[in-house]
DNA sequence: GCCAAACTATGACTATAGTCATATTTGACC
DNA sequence: GGTCAAATATGACTATAGTCATAGTTTGGC
């Protein structure tokens, strides 16, 4: 690796360092990009080059968290088990990763919601949670319509919607709450409830 | 009505008007504050004295937008109707007026995810149009079960969690689509399938 | 080791939302 | 119609994200 190279990462990881720890003493709000430049030992143009708006540093700390989330959602994905419980299960690791990091949760579902919004990125370069989701709970489903696990009629992309649909309001529903609602439960029971219908 | 307040209201018609035009025109970001400020021919603190932030401006439009809405899906609520419709109605409603300024309705569905999350709002002042489809969902499946169109066994208010979020994720879907796909018609058939289920 | 080109850092500068002390207007009371 | 308190308007000012022309650094070829 060149010097230019290990500077670059290094001034990057610097930055990721800095931030984080300013973030998590007085919130992403209050941080200015002056304070994380005056810390970190660059000029603020600096940042700049590293991430182009404030928001992208945002989006590069949600990037390395879902890192982690989505290996373990890969190894569910592999696994031989009801279409529901593997659902479910994707469902929960998700879950699980949101809760270790609640104020961060809370920012990054603004940003992907922009972000889904406004279709800069084409299916495979969008690093959006949500669209990740929605992919692997319509490959899971289609597997599922293969086992006769799931109803061979749906429509897989649609349901595919519906739970991904059913993450993000749940998710919402518990970041406003107040910590006395567990997000993984909740969301396991609504996925019973799909599977069973709710008409008479 | 006193001078002061015709001219309060005046004001605030004023400040309305033109940066309706004006979003219209440029966009939300692409007005400043200052632009409005001139067009309406007042001071650029008195705009804050009728909005707290550019924010709080396009919420009104929101609002104005909803009271048309929320008056025809009143009406639907009313009607004898069986419970599935009645809630594909209610959402086509809502639907329907999404589709009628998609702009608006993009840069609402952002301002309106911020305000779920920081809960500054009680259930009861919140304007918030996730939050009133909520509500209304939940009083529809209340009466379906009642009338025996909906199983009893159901969590009413989880079920309305879930069309909450089938609608959240449906208009993202659509917000993000080029306009080939209908927001009504995509919602309509999710709701079917959760009445029906999925699983075999 | 030297040079030019490519890359990276810099910080003064710009744009814009939002604040706030002060000035102006209004309404009620005499 | 004069006077005062409350309500409202004002615009210079502040805070902060983001830009960009310039300066500095690294690299690979000679």
């Amino acid at each position: 690796m060149s010097l230019r190279e290990k500077k670059k990462i290094e001034t990057k990881n610097k930055i990721f360092e800095v931030s984080g720890r300013l973030f998590k003493e007085k919130g992403f709000e209050n941080t200015t990009v002056d304070e994380i430049t005056k810390e970190a030992g660059i000029a603020k143009g600096t940042f700049f080059n590293y991430f182009s708006t404030k928001e992208a540093l945002l989006l590069y700390f949600g990037e390395k968290k879902e890192e982690l989330v989505y290996d373990l959602i890969e190894n569910e994905t592999m696994k031989n088990i009801p279409t529901k419980e593997k659902i479910k299960n994707i469902l929960i690791c998700l879950a699980d990763s949101c809760e270790k990091d609640k104020e961060l949760t809370k920012l990054l579902i603004l940003e992907h919601t922009k972000c889904m919004q406004h279709s800069c990125l084409g299916p495979d370069e969008c690093k959006n949670s949500l669209y990740r989701l929605n992919k692997l709970v319509c490959a899971s489903l289609e597997e599922g319509v293969g086992n006769k696990d799931v109803k061979s009629s749906i429509d897989v992309k649609m349901v595919a919607d519906i739970i991904t649909g059913i993450h993000l309001y749940s998710l919402i529903v518990w970041l406003k709450s107040d910590g006395e609602i567990s997000f993984s439960n909740s969301i396991s029971e609504k996925i019973d409830m799909l599977f069973e219908g709710i008409g008479k």
